[in-house]
Parts: structure tokens; C-alpha cells; sequence
DNA sequence: CAATCGAAAAGTGTCGACAGTCGACAATTT
DNA sequence: AAATTGTCGACTGTCGACACTTTTCGATTG
């Protein structure tokens, strides 16, 4: 018997594999500081607590790599990454980089739908302002910041911030209070995306500028002060 | 008998684990085109080939995959990155965007070493320009190139730079010639290296945009026309 | 002759095991 | 007492094996 002769747009059953999963724990256990910083993770007891092997942990454990979650020292395993101050500037000063050109790429090419999904968007961060939950608005923050990157219509700048933004929440969530009062973070995006909307690309360029150098002063400072880390306690 | 007490200045041996290894020699057989875009690499044959067992090459796989340089299906394996045309735009336009930022910013903190090393190395473009060799000039342009990324400061941006290169190279490496006449490319980097010297932020930019777009028409224009891929060749 | 089916070959995903290495602590020497 | 050496446990790097899936290819059928 046959079912379906002509694909009918169901969403395909792809089979987790165990890596992908295995990484998404893992991701989630750095991003939520459950693994703080510069703590050792070790395969063994990774796959001991998953009850899986070490071969897929270790694969895991190479992508997280390549993301930046994970530094692995030869012969002595992988451990959480630790940033020092001045790579959270790199990062941000890079993040700006391309977030202008994301910007200036998306108000060329927005369509009434996008435009439509921005100020959603924005809408939803208002609203989770009200609430106090910080990790939800880290998430909504991200996702504003996300749509634009999606928006540019440039793939491999939208894995880019990908990339940075994982790196980024290492740090952002090992804050746990936010770095600012919720309802001006909310609003510092308003100019943002009136920027946007007007098209002008320096305009645009200094609205991100405007908006993201506040956020990365904010980040940077509490950094500094905070929690000299250099943790290394031992973690299952 | 003490022989050393105090450090003597023996170089470390650094044991090359096997997935360094393995990496390199895929990465080059990629860029030399010995495996063309879209060729599957299977673990086993590669095991085979070099020796080693398919853990090592399997990491070495999800390495190269982070890099841009392999895709994985799953259940199916490894197979060698095609890039479709738009993705080619979507590279050149990423890597023009941060250059722009590494340029000005090199201008910004160009010591004097930094400006002779620039000088130097675009000197070593010109006479590679004389002889005919298609991919130590590809190595010398890449390496002026980095250079200013180097020189730039930060250090995650001159990571992404490796990868976009890395990147760059399966199509440039495809294109056995070169994408324009070795002379006039090695000319077109006077006038940015004049820019940087300006310390113009405007006028550097410009450079850059000029410089690149340059290339990027080249080759974007080469893989359009030529070789209208979809390889599925086997390669052991 | 083309298309279909099915069995064999090849390949991937995962596992458990072993050898070599690293780090810590105890024993020993200076 | 300080420093060096020896020993032990834990962990990483690598390997071969097995089950399951995909691909190949020849035989069969319409």
C-alpha cells in the first residue's frame, strides 16, 4: 500500500542522533552555569550520567569546541571555556561589526512581514520586562537580534551570530542578574529599530552602535568586577 | 650529577595528536582539489588510507565540518562542501564587512614593525606575481590579508577570518587558474595598503570595498560560468 | 528493454577495551 | 625542611567489533 506518492510537507522524523543531543545538554548545563567556567568535563562521567558511550561525548565535545563553549587541551580533556575580559570586547566589538551590516542588509531587503515580526517581536521584550525572568529575556533579546540577522538574507552571517551569541551566553548567563534594568533594555531597541525602519544606513549603523555598545559596557563592567574566576572545580 | 636545574631552553615536543594530523591531511587534499566539492569521504577508506582506526577521522570529520570544509548527513557521512553561487556572495560580503572593521582597526594601532611587516609581505606579492604559480600567490594574498587581521587586535575576528578563508579556498582552490591576470591582482592591493596609511576611516573602507569587490566579481563570476558541479565522485 | 525487487557489499553509529599519559600523593634523598 | 623520585589512580587517545542502515548490482518481471 501506498501512502504517499508525492511528498505532502510533513515534518520529516529525524532520528536525534546521540551527539546532537548529547551536545544540547551539554550546551544547556554551560549556558544555565550548572558547568561554570574553566570547570573540567569529563568524557567518562559525561557518558557515565547520559549512559552512553565516550565516542559520541567526545564528538560532542569537539563541536561545542568549534562553538566556543569548550576549550580541550591535548591529552587533559575538555573543559568550559573562561573569557577573559578582553575577549568579551573582541566578541562584542566584532558582534557590532556585523550587526551594522546585518542592520543596513535588512532595511533593504524588509518585506511588510518582517517588518511585522520586528515590531512582534520587540513587543514580546516589552512584556517580558514586566515579568521578572531574567534567562526569558536574555532568550527574547537574542531572538530580536536573531530576526535581523535572518532578515540580511546573508546565511553565513546569520551562523555567524549564532556563534557569538552561544559564546556570548557563557558570560551572560554565568550574570545571573541582567546587566541593566529590564525595562531600559527593553526600550534601548525602540531607536534601534526606528533606525531600521528609516533606512538610512549610517543612521542604522549608529543605532546598533548605540544600543549594543550600551549592552557591552554593561556586560564588560560587571564582568571586571565581579567574579575573578579561574574556577576549576570538578564537575560530573 | 644535575643536569638541568633551571630550564635550558629545550623545545617542547608537543606530541601532533592524530585527529591534527588527520585534519591536515584531509584540509589539504580539499584545497588542492584532490577531493573535489561534493566527493564522499568515508571514514573507513580514509582509516584505511592513512592507517588509523575511524574514531580519530571521524573527529577529524567534525572538525573540518566546523570549518566549513565538510558536510555531514547523518547516516551517511561525510562529504566535501559544495558552495552554491549565492553562498559564494554570501562569504565575499561577510569577509568584505570584516575587513572593513580589521582594516580600520589596524590603522588605528599600526606600529611601525606592523607597517613594514605590510610593506614586506605586499612585496612578496608582487614578485610571486612574476612567476607562474596559481597557489603560492592564492598563499601570499591570503597572508597579506591576514596580516591586517593580525594586526587589528582581536583576535576572535581573526579567527573568523581563518575560517572564512578556509572556506574560500575549496572554491578558490576549484578555479585552477587564477580569477584575473596575477599582475594587475597583486597592483590592486597598492592602493588599499595606501589607504590603511591614510588612517582615514572612510577613505580605508573604500579601500577595501574597492579591493575586494574586485575579487569577489573574479571569482564569482568564474564559478557561475565554469564548472556547474554536483559531483558525487567517489574518492578513497 | 526498462523498471522493480532483493540480496550482498559497503559504510555508519555506537560500544567496550586496552595502552599510554597526566596529576596527586607518599616515600625518599639531599 | 625542601626538593626529587616513585607509585597509584583516573582519564584520555585509539582501536577493533557489532548491529543497523544505506548503497550497489544483478536477477527477475512486466
Amino acid at each position: 500500500m501506498r501512502l504517499a506518492s508525492k511528498p505532502v510537507g510533513l515534518p520529516a522524523i529525524v532520528s536525534q542522533d546521540l551527539v546532537t543531543q548529547i551536545a544540547r545538554a551539554l550546551t544547556d548545563a554551560i549556558i544555565s552555569g550548572q558547568i561554570p567556567p574553566g570547570a573540567k568535563v569529563a568524557e567518562a562521567a559525561v557518558a557515565r550520567e547520559l549512559g552512553v558511550s565516550r565516542a559520541p561525548v567526545r564528538e560532542a565535545g569537539r563541536l561545542l569546541e568549534s562553538q566556543g563553549l569548550l576549550v580541550s587541551i591535548p591529552g587533559r580533556g575538555f573543559s568550559v571555556r573562561t573569557h577573559a575580559p578582553d575577549e568579551i570586547d573582541d566578541l562584542y566589538d566584532l558582534r557590532i561589526c556585523i550587526e551594522k551590516h546585518a542592520a543596513v542588509l535588512a532595511a533593504q531587503r524588509m518585506t511588510p512581514e518582517n517588518r511585522l515580526a520586528l515590531r512582534r517581536q520587540l513587543d514580546v521584550l516589552h512584556e517580558t520586562a514586566a515579568i521578572n525572568d531574567p534567562a526569558r529575556q536574555v532568550e527574547e533579546d537574542y531572538r530580536f537580534h536573531r530576526l535581523i540577522c535572518e532578515i540580511s538574507g546573508n546565511r553565513r552571517l546569520l551562523k555567524l551570530f549564532d556563534d557569538l551569541a552561544s559564546e556570548l551566553r557563557i558570560v551572560i548567563g554565568l550574570i545571573g542578574r541582567l546587566y541593566d534594568d529590564p525595562q531600559r533594555i527593553a526600550q534601548t531597541h525602540e531607536p534601534l529599530l526606528a533606525a531600521i525602519e528609516t533606512g538610512d544606513a549610517a543612521q542604522i549603523q549608529g543605532g546598533v552602535e548605540y544600543h549594543l555598545g550600551d549592552a557591552w559596557r554593561g556586560v564588560a563592567q560587571l564582568v571586571r568586577n565581579l567574579p575573578s574566576n579561574q574556577t576549576t572545580e570538578k564537575v560530573s
